[in-house]
DNA sequence: CCGTATACGTCTACACTGTATACACGTGAG
DNA sequence: CTCACGTGTATACAGTGTAGACGTATACGG
């Protein structure tokens, strides 16, 4: 019936991509769409909601303009995977939301619904869908928050850090590889691989029990 | 020097333990060690700073009490991943806070070496192993931070809710994979299987360059 | 013994936060 | 006309992190 609920999410939701989910509150939202705090509360019961509503409005843009019928089941899962990526590189705050509830809002499940489909066209057994779909969307959401909260460093200033700051020969793995740690991490090309293996366990799972 | 300030850390670990983390705030606290709200400061830059502190004490408990030499790689990763899972479990609040900031803080950086060694020891070429580390480490504090704060749902009564609420048919995958979703979720014996993936994974990834 | 440095703690105050409660105004239906 | 309902307002409360100025207790070097 009101658009106007969806009027105060894209607000929200400009206020966390401009100045940080931090700066989303109450009176900043309500000073924003033009009202006092208290009428935000007619269409958003909580505060918690209106984080629950922001994110849903940004798992709807997941879905896939089209129904992207033509792709083979393993090309809609990478450009599934890469949408989420993006999605929290334009939306840093968001990745860790995502953590918070679960996936019970239509656009989520819908979302689910594509990866149940890809992996049941990959032969996985239907037994093992549902797991394969918590591990995927674990890891791709997992590796969106730490990349955008900052867990996978700042680059190459970090590796160096690290070692110098605990004894020598207590990090034996540290200081073997430590050619590949001081290298600038290419998150993008990372993130590929990643998924190459994972589709590659995929694989395994369908071909090992059809 | 002042083991007030891991006095303080404790105090905080255990308001949040008991009321959740949400509780843990500097006057709580201070009234927990006994001191004014303001005195923590000389012990504490910020209140993220004692945040920080707050999972550093923790992954400082997740060291193997010996060094744990005997075990193959695989075990000692596998004990690894399962002392995250139980940390979070211990203390659901930590796990958010695991993707919040790069493992720069001694205690985690051992931890990270842990998993550099078990991995070089599987075979994994050196090129790799960071890589690997990443996926692992962000799986499994993905899973862990998931299962704490609900992602994974509550239970049987979710799925069931999730195909009421979308007209039939939009649905094909969660329409097909009912009986199984249906089925009260194990997570312990999950978490598992999905373990056994990833050290399959780890093995091609070995196998396939050595 | 004295002066000083350092660590620690207190008090007050400010600018915020989410939200409960009570009231006002419009519009459309019976 | 009246009543209900959807919407917005005004006021208020309890709680938050923390800046700034001020004390005091212990230890150390002359």
């Amino acid at each position: 019936m009101s658009g106007r609920r969806e009027e105060i999410l894209d607000a929200a939701l400009a206020i966390a991509d401009e100045h940080g989910i931090g700066k989303v509150s109450m009176r900043a939202l309500a000073e924003r769409v033009g009202v006092t705090p208290m009428a935000l509360y007619r269409h958003v019961s909580d505060k918690a909601e209106l984080l629950d509503g922001m994110v849903g409005r940004l798992l709807a843009g997941l879905l896939p303009p089209d129904a992207g019928q033509d792709q083979a089941w393993d090309e809609r899962l990478a450009a599934l995977a890469h949408a989420v990526r993006t999605m929290t590189r334009r939306h840093p705050w968001a990745a860790q939301l995502l953590f918070s509830r679960p996936a019970v809002t239509p656009d989520a499940v819908r979302v689910v619904d594509l990866i149940y489909t890809a992996l049941i066209e990959a032969g996985v057994p239907d037994r093992e869908v549902p797991r394969l779909e918590r591990l995927i969307a674990t890891f791709v959401i997992g590796f969106a928050a730490s990349e955008a909260s900052g867990r996978f460093g700042t680059g190459s200033l970090d590796p160096r850090g690290r070692r110098g700051r605990l004894p020598e020969g207590e990090l034996p793995g540290h200081s073997r590889l430590a050619p590949w740690l001081d290298l600038p991490s290419d998150l993008d090309t990372e993130f590929e691989a990643d998924l190459d293996d994972l589709m590659r366990l995929i694989k395994a799972v369908a071909g090992g029990q059809d």
